[in-house]
DNA sequence: TTGAAAGCGCTACCAG
DNA sequence: CTGGTAGCGCTTTCAA
């Protein structure tokens, strides 16, 4: 026989200790505390009034071992610096919660692969997990589907992998800032991008080039960010304004890229926007504070939350999605004062030459 | 007997399914799969074959069942949006899980206490509480000291309250900020508070405070800005800097305050710190970004977090501390170009006048 | 070193 | 509506 081997034992009361002091069955307890079992509306009270006095409350971890059901989600964040993630990982958290799911939160370290940390969560029998930004093996995620653990990606996606996944339209922001920047009688334009292999920033390029393929514009210049990061907007902006023929818009995949952009012209004696318009994607809450006052496609992020709950299963109506869905969400264009009309300029400086 | 009630039931594989293909006990998959116990080399090397083989991973809730130890923390987050708080938890998600824990994340919904929280995540069987800007009362502390799950309140801590605290040394950065805008010559000191019952907010104020008492600086407006937020510094900024007057220097209660207060003060017309200096509390990355370029009292978030764990035992040597500790961390005064030394420019203004 | 068996705390089935 | 009983997948004795 097993005896207490933990220093801990004996800590916790057990629907055990309840049935006893008021002599019914342990079946009892439990039944008090589930919403489908029937019992009677005295013994109920009875039973959770004991509880009460015992202070028992009901193990999740035994209950979960026959239920197959933790009712935690797994939420992998790859990153938590970006000012876009903490809003992200604030509007997950919260859906979750209020679907009665606890959030099993998980950060890799640097340079720790996703693919290695899914086992872990898959150990901790996690109903569903949800990626931020980040990609796992085709490997990984047959695992994941042989235990029908779901897996949503979210503001990314792999071609041809199959996961679900959930991004904002990102080619569609893309294409409203071109046709926005033109609009506006922009000239020069210039896409700064970020990684290569993410899709937010290939889709936000694509978009953004197409349409002024378009629009017959020519001149767009494109300079490597190298990543989402303030610095790389800063040194891909000092680079782009110090040409000969400068541009007169910056498209930078990202905000906080956007904030480095827009240091960088201040620093060179520009004017924002008066020498140059500067437009990020995301709408982060710093973008709307004036020292920034950022033009941007905001995010969707509370649609994008509910889009991803839904297809695991989580939202309204239970049941995950069997086939790999693929949600996309459209963003808006939020014009603020890092960009301008520049058709008014000249038009008054044609009136009215300096 | 209980058959298969559950559709997802078959899916996972067993350390049962594993023992019968090498035809072994399924005592000897478990020992396979422990640090302790003692099984051949051999043996081992079959079992983990034939685990790999068959997609074979531990159930650690199943083991949690018996070891009493789910290995799970609990973190609760009262606040993401403030850019501190991912600071905060970026740092001890990777310190929980570089002590092979992992985080059980909860942010309290808008008007959700956290004493009613508390109970579920006791449900799960966390292993201890870390509690960020936030508190529970003494009987949630006691059901929790009941129940041997140790708790400790980071960046905040309530007097009498028999749990676990770790904070920054906010009277000592009350202390720097007085000493150094006095000793570069401010003379119309000012300190914009945050929520009142904040241990954070009472101690920066009362070592503020106090230091210049000492000093013999008579002037020390107050305001109180209400919350910790952006809108509060602005409002309170803008009262302050409207009188006739004005004050030369601002303390506020944290950094996002802080920037408020700055924009407020552009927004009217003023430079900082030539008209007036700035000062902040945390260190957010926000602040050193040119922009702001704010002076104000980084705080020692990795070392906080540190403390954090060894209280709870999650450490180097594990097993937490029984007494209620309270660690108390020094932080450091980073001087940006949001304040200026104003004996240097009077002497100058002496020397040459405008 | 290995196998058999008990049981962690709970739910789910079966009778009554 | 209630009690009895069989297990969820695992660790941990105890014997061999």
């Amino acid at each position: 026989m097993a005896k207490r081997a933990n220093p801990k034992a004996g800590t916790q009361v057990t629907a055990q200790d309840v049935a006893r002091t008021i002599g019914v069955s342990q079946s009892t307890i439990s039944r008090a505390f589930s919403m489908t079992a029937s019992i009677s509306e005295e013994m109920k009270h009875r039973v959770i009034k004991a509880a009460n006095k015992l202070g028992y409350q009901p193990n999740v971890i035994a209950r979960s071992l026959i239920t197959r059901q933790t009712n935690m989600v797994a939420i992998v964040m790859a990153n938590l610096v970006d000012p876009f993630y903490p809003v992200v990982l604030d509007e997950l958290v919260q859906q979750v919660q209020a679907a009665g799911f606890q959030t099993l939160l998980f950060v890799p370290s640097a340079g720790q692969k996703v693919d290695d940390i899914i086992p872990n969560l898959l150990q901790y029998q996690v109903d569903a997990i949800i990626l931020t930004s980040a990609t796992i093996s085709s490997a990984m995620a047959r695992i994941c589907a042989a235990r029908d653990t779901p897996v949503v990606s979210f503001n990314r996606y792999v071609p041809g992998l199959k996961i679900h996944a959930v991004s904002s339209d990102n080619v569609g922001g893309g294409r409203q800032v071109a046709d926005y920047l033109v609009a506006t009688g922009h000239e020069r334009l210039a896409f700064v991008a970020a990684q290569r292999d993410a899709t937010t920033n290939r889709d936000r390029r694509s978009g953004f080039l197409s349409r002024l393929k378009q629009l017959k514009i020519e001149t767009c210049l494109q300079e490597e960010g190298g990543e989402f990061s303030y610095e790389a907007g800063y040194a891909a902006a000092k680079r782009l304004l110090r040409q000969a023929k400068r541009p007169d818009a910056l498209f930078f995949a990202s905000d906080v890229m956007a904030f480095g952009g827009i240091d960088a012209a201040r620093e060179l004696g520009l004017s924002v926007p008066g020498d140059v318009s500067i437009v990020g994607y995301d709408d982060v809450p710093l973008a709307a504070l004036p020292s920034y006052a950022l033009t941007t496609i905001r995010q969707p992020v509370h649609e994008m939350a509910k889009a991803a709950m839904e297809i695991l299963g989580l939202g309204g109506e239970r049941g995950a999605a069997s086939a790999p869905e693929n949600r996309i969400v459209r963003g808006t264009l939020i014009t603020r004062s890092s960009t301008m009309d520049r058709r008014a300029a000249r038009r008054l400086r044609e009136i009215a030459p300096a």
